[in-house]
DNA sequence: GGAAATGATGATATTCAGTATCATATCGTA
DNA sequence: TACGATATGATACTGAATATCATCATTTCC
């Protein structure tokens, strides 16, 4: 079961329970994301360690992303945005204005997918379901 | 209410409504689309329409988009693909395997979506559902 | 403890999607 | 038919991400 509780240690776990090494450039990454807990870019994460090669930063997120500590969403424009995973399965609200990225689950929804597999020609082997929201610090601070 | 029915006129008509000009470049990209009810890429079309300009491409599909005729997805691993919108609001299953896009509706989603907004800090604006499905023809022609 | 194999890194080039710019072409209308 | 608004295409550019590849760091195992 992934109920991954993503503190700093518990990732390095997790990575050396596959078999990858806590290396320093990956150390760094992680140490940042510790503190991101509201959705990041690739971009960020660069420049606020410019020691380390764009690649590595890249490299990381997509490693992390297979061991299913990190996700990726997007945007409702599409723009890329990457978050913690804090528990295993969730889904996102995204704010259309900042890009604060929330997490939540609902039973409701697995229980749905579970009733639409009937319905709909294939076998569902996943599901993505983002809320697009104005998130309650960019509802105060609305155009003025 | 956008019951919008995508056929080539339709389209037409469509963009005509809201002032467009039923130009030749973008005749040619609609009449295209309308053969690709499963999904598509701009470079898709571009290579089809090799007449046709790379930014017209672009800007046809962004303004398909704007009158509600065509919508963008992401397939799991991010790759962008535009769909045809059939019926006015809904969501996508899109093959894993093949790429190919349907559409679906469900009324449970609509209200669950209402439900939701009681328990979500901020206020919805817009969601989005994508079912990651293997479709029955990569069923069948599986690893042989 | 010192190679050899493996894994990770960083610089760089490249791809791919999409946008910006801008001069030219096209259309609608007066 | 000429004018103004729209649309186009060539091109350059941005931004996200991957590929390449030589170098560097770790294991490992003899």
């Amino acid at each position: 079961m992934t109920t991954t509780l993503t503190s700093y240690h518990d990732i390095i776990a997790v990575l050396e329970d596959r078999g990858y090494r806590p290396t320093a450039p990956r150390r760094a990454i992680i140490d940042i994301l510790e503190g991101k807990r509201e959705g990041f870019t690739a971009e960020e994460i660069g420049s606020e360690l410019p020691a380390v090669g764009r690649a590595t930063i890249f490299r990381t997120i997509k490693l992390l992303m297979e061991v299913g500590v990190v996700c990726r969403l997007n945007l409702l424009d599409g723009a890329p945005r990457y978050s913690l995973s804090h528990v295993g399965h969730h889904h996102h609200t995204v704010c259309v204005k900042c890009g604060k990225v929330g997490e939540f689950r609902v039973a409701t929804i697995e229980r749905m997918m579970r009733a639409l597999s009937n319905n709909i020609p294939g076998e569902i082997v996943g599901h993505r379901l983002d809320l697009y929201v104005v998130c309650g610090k960019c509802t105060s601070g609305e155009e003025a």
